[in-house]
DNA sequence: CGGCGCGTTGACGTTTACGTCAGCCGAGCG
DNA sequence: CGCTCGGCTGACGTAAACGTCAACGCGCCG
């Protein structure tokens, strides 16, 4: 029965992955439902391998930066199709190659929108430092290291909408 | 009558801010339901002033980044207390401070998928340089010529959404 | 044996951000 | 005068991404 329980072979209720991940378990039903993941059941009981674990983390970054479900399946589903079809790889390469562009849009305005956060504050520190400085109280606490900020701030594309 | 009609003294109808951002009237009206813009009126039609338009500009790249109407409403509110509330002010700079490490936050992400995505492309470059070259046609195109900036994606970030 | 505790399957509710449609107004025009 | 055009106001519909029940199965534990 020497099975192998080591590393990767893993595997995870959906509880401990819900715990891991902070998320809940209709959550990784419904992602289930469509699509974006399908663990191994024994009986009805769901099981998750180190795999699917990874899917996981996959979908949730993905929903961080801001893809749809649907999105994520279609690179899940890319990314799954490491088999010979080349015209495959060649679409999930144009999907990739599009995604890296919306990203770097995404990317730009956030940096705008960070500007004029940023511009913002110091606005109001100033005025608050003149009218009320007992009310400014964490005023120089919030300086995370920026190692390296690289700001290729892209000019505008435009984003459509589709139907 | 030389009203000046120069440069910010514009006003706009509803269909031209749509043309020039892309958007339908019915988002307009929407936004103006919900509370972000409140253009004048001239019987029952809309007039849009340059400040107006401002703020359409803003709630739209906010929404490119992520932010929910309700975000940005707060947003424009906070900006409009321009007045003495110095305790506003301050709330106001909490809520940007916030939102400034919730989007530091997102480009971390954001660089993280690029960085993913990137290597994946190289992945399904070198492979299909391989397989099937022919397939390979537009590799080295990434920064050639912007035709016309259109890239059928449109985004948002979720926000560390709760409940 | 009764009852947790964990898990499962529906099924319906909810929020956000609009789309769509119907019906009505006033301006202008041939 | 009838018509269209642009705009306005509801009111209803919709898609995404779950939340929230309700009802049930299953092991096991005191």
């Amino acid at each position: 029965m020497a099975v192998e329980l080591r590393r990767p072979e893993r595997t995870f209720t959906i509880r401990q992955l819900c715990l891991e991940f902070k998320c809940t378990p209709r959550a990784l039903r419904f992602y289930e439902d469509k699509g974006l993941l399908s663990p191994a059941r024994q009986g009805l009981n769901r099981i998750y391998s180190y795999k699917d674990r990874a899917r996981l983390q996959l979908i949730l970054r993905g929903k961080r930066v801001g893809l749809s479900l649907a999105e994520i399946r279609e690179i899940l589903q890319l990314y799954g199709k490491g088999d010979g079809g080349a015209a495959q790889n060649a679409k999930a390469l144009r999907k990739f190659r599009e995604r890296i562009v919306a990203f770097e849009q995404q990317r730009a305005d956030i940096d705008e929108h960070l500007a004029e956060l940023r511009e913002a504050c110091a606005r109001l520190e100033a005025f608050l430092e003149k009218s009320a400085p007992d009310l400014l109280v964490s005023a120089a606490e919030m300086n995370a290291p920026r190692p390296s900020g690289r700001s290729s701030t892209d000019r505008r594309l435009a984003s459509p909408r589709h139907a």
